[in-house]
DNA sequence: GTTCATGATATGTCCTGGACAAAACGGATT
DNA sequence: AATCCGTTTTGTCCAGGACATATCATGAAC
C-alpha cells in the first residue's frame, strides 16, 4: 500500500504521514525499489484507529506509546449510557442503532417511515432525527460502529428526508431562503432537516448542495432573490477558517439579506453582527417567525 | 487562497500545482508574510479549467501556451449543435437548461417532473438526464453556467431521483447490489441513476453513498451479502489511482462477489480479470441481466 | 481554590529542489 | 493501417527544514 492509498483510506494527509515517521519512529513502512514507501495492512490499521482518536480529541504524542490499551480505551470511553426506557424518543434511536448493527436496511427505512407518521414531520426531526444523529455519529467514534454502517444510516435518513421534501409542496412564499455549505464542508444533513423545516413553514427554500465557493453564495443569493443565506459547519469544520468565512461572507452579502449560521460547528464561533447564529433547530424555527414578525412590522 | 484551498476547488494536488509553477512558470502565486502562496482567483479559475480540458484528454503542456484561445476552443470542442429542433430529447435538454439559467426553480422541477411521467422513468433517465448532466458539465466548462447554476441543477437532480428511489418499492430480490464510491470520489450522480435504474429491474441496492474507504465497501459488501459491489468513478478521479483501486478491491472481495465499475472515469481503465467495466448506462441494465443468465445457468 | 497570563512543547502544513516511473507522443517500419 | 521503440511529458514521491498555531504547564493574582 504507497502513500496515497493511506492517505486515501486513513485520512491522514501526506505530510503527516511522513512527519510522523521522521519524529515518532511510528508508521514504519518498507520501501519498494525505488525507495517508495510500503505501508503494512496492519500499520494502516493502526493508523486508522489512531485518526478515530485524534478526531475524539486525543493527542497523537500520548497515543504513539501505547500499543493495544488503546483498543480498550476506545470502548470505555463512552460507554453509551443505559437507555432510558421510559423515554420513547431515546428508545426509537436506541431501537434504530440496533436495525443499523444488523444491516436490516428494509426495516431500518420501515421504522424510521413509521415513526415519522406517527409523531408528524416537525417533531420527528427534531426529537429522533437530529439526537439520533448525535448518538450515530458517537457511535462511530468509539468504533461501535464501522465506517460503512455510519455511512449506510446517513444514506438512509438523506433519501428519507429528500423524499419528503419532494411530496411537499414547494413553498412558494416568504421568506426566500438559500442552503449551502462552503467549501470545506461535506455534511449536508443538518442542511437537509433545516429545509424541511423552514419549507413545512411555508418558507421557499433554494438548495446548492455543499460546497459552494463563498463568492458564488453571494451570486446564488442575488440571483434567486433571497431573503436569508443559510449555512450549516459540522464540528468537523476547521475552526480556524469559520471566523475568516463568516465575515468575508456578511461583507459581500447585501445588509437586506440575513445571514443564518447552524450546525454543532458554530458554537465555538464568538457572536457578530448581522449574523445570526442557530446551535440547536428549535431556534430555526424560532428565527423564522422572528424574521416573519421584522419584516411585518417594519412594511 | 492558499495551496490547499486551491487543491480543493481545482482537484489538482499540491505537488501538481507546485511543479507547474516551476516547470512551466503557471501558476504563478503571490506569496503572504510567511513565503507561502497565495493564489489570485483568476489563476485559480483558470486552473479549473485546464483541469476540466485535462480531463477530457488535453495535454497539459499544450495549454499553458493559451490565453483566451482556451475558450474558444473550449467553445468549438463541442459546440452545443444548434438543437436539432426535431429531436425531442435534445428540445428537452436545452429548454432545461434555459430555466437552469433563469432561476426557475420551480419550472425546472416542473418541467423534469412532467417529463420523467411522460418519458417513463428508464427512458427518462437513460435519453435525457444522462445527456443532459453532460451538456451542463460542458456549458460550466464553457463558463455559459455559474458555479451556483451547476450546483442547483445537481441538487435538483439528485432530489428527484432520490424521491424517485423512495416511492419505488424497494427491491428485495436478487442480486443484492451494493453501491458507493471511494473516498476521492464525491460525485454521486452517476450512483443514483445506476440505483434507480436497477431498483426498476427488481434488483435489491443498498447505497453507501460516496467516499468509503475500500476496506470498509469489503465489509460492507460481506454483511450484506452483496453479489454485486457497484462503484462510479467521474471524469475528474485521478487516473493513477484507478487501477490500484480496481485491483486491490478485487483481491480483497471474494470472487462470488461481482466488481462493477462505471461513470466516464473508467474509461481509461484497461481491461482486467474478475471486474466489469460499465461505460454507458445501457450497459448497466444489460449487464443485470447478464448476471442473472449466468447464475440461473449455473444454478 | 479558581482564573488568567505566559512561556514551552506538540503538531500539522508549507517550502525547496531533486528524482524517477509511467504515460503519451512521434516516427519509422512492417 | 497497425505495431514497435526511443523521446518527451507529466504526476507523484522523497528528504529535511521552517514556522504558525494549538495545547499544555507553570506560576501569579484574585
Amino acid at each position: 500500500m504507497n502513500i496515497s492509498a493511506v492517505e486515501r483510506d486513513t485520512g491522514l494527509g501526506k505530510d503527516t504521514l511522513r512527519v510522523w515517521e521522521r519524529r515518532y519512529g511510528f508508521p514504519s513502512p518498507a520501501r519498494d525499489d525505488n525507495g517508495e514507501r510500503v505501508y503494512p495492512a496492519e500499520q494502516v490499521e493502526r493508523l486508522r484507529l489512531m485518526k478515530r482518536l485524534i478526531d475524539q480529541g486525543h493527542r497523537p504524542g500520548r497515543l504513539f506509546a501505547r500499543s493495544d490499551a488503546e483498543l480498550a480505551e476506545l470502548c470505555s470511553s463512552r460507554r453509551p449510557s443505559a437507555v432510558a426506557s421510559d423515554d420513547p424518543a431515546a428508545c426509537l434511536v436506541d431501537h434504530t442503532m440496533q436495525l443499523i448493527r444488523r444491516h436490516d436496511v428494509a426495516a431500518l427505512r420501515q421504522s424510521l417511515n413509521q415513526a415519522m407518521m406517527r409523531l408528524g414531520l416537525q417533531r420527528f426531526i427534531v426529537e429522533i432525527v437530529a439526537p439520533m444523529n448525535h448518538a450515530v455519529g458517537e457511535a462511530w467514534m468509539n468504533g461501535e460502529f464501522e465506517v460503512f454502517e455510519e455511512h449506510l444510516y446517513t444514506e438512509q435518513i438523506k433519501a428519507l428526508l429528500r423524499q419528503v421534501i419532494g411530496n411537499l409542496p414547494a413553498g412558494s412564499g416568504r421568506p426566500r431562503v438559500l442552503l449551502t455549505t462552503v467549501p470545506e464542508e461535506l455534511h449536508v444533513l443538518g442542511l437537509l432537516m433545516v429545509e424541511v423545516l423552514l419549507t413545512l413553514d411555508g418558507a421557499s427554500c433554494i438548495s446548492l448542495g455543499t460546497q459552494t465557493p463563498v463568492f458564488d453564495i453571494e451570486r446564488a443569493a442575488t440571483a434567486h432573490q433571497a431573503d436569508i443565506v443559510a449555512l450549516s459547519f459540522s464540528a468537523a469544520f476547521p475552526g480556524r477558517q469559520l471566523a475568516g468565512v463568516s465575515s468575508q461572507l456578511r461583507q459581500l452579502l447585501p445588509a437586506s439579506i440575513d445571514l443564518w449560521l447552524g450546525g454543532s460547528g458554530v458554537q465555538r464561533l464568538p457572536a457578530q453582527t448581522g449574523v445570526v447564529l442557530l446551535s440547536s433547530l428549535q431556534e430555526v424555527v424560532d428565527a423564522l417567525a422572528g424574521w416573519r414578525s421584522e419584516r411585518a412590522a417594519s412594511n
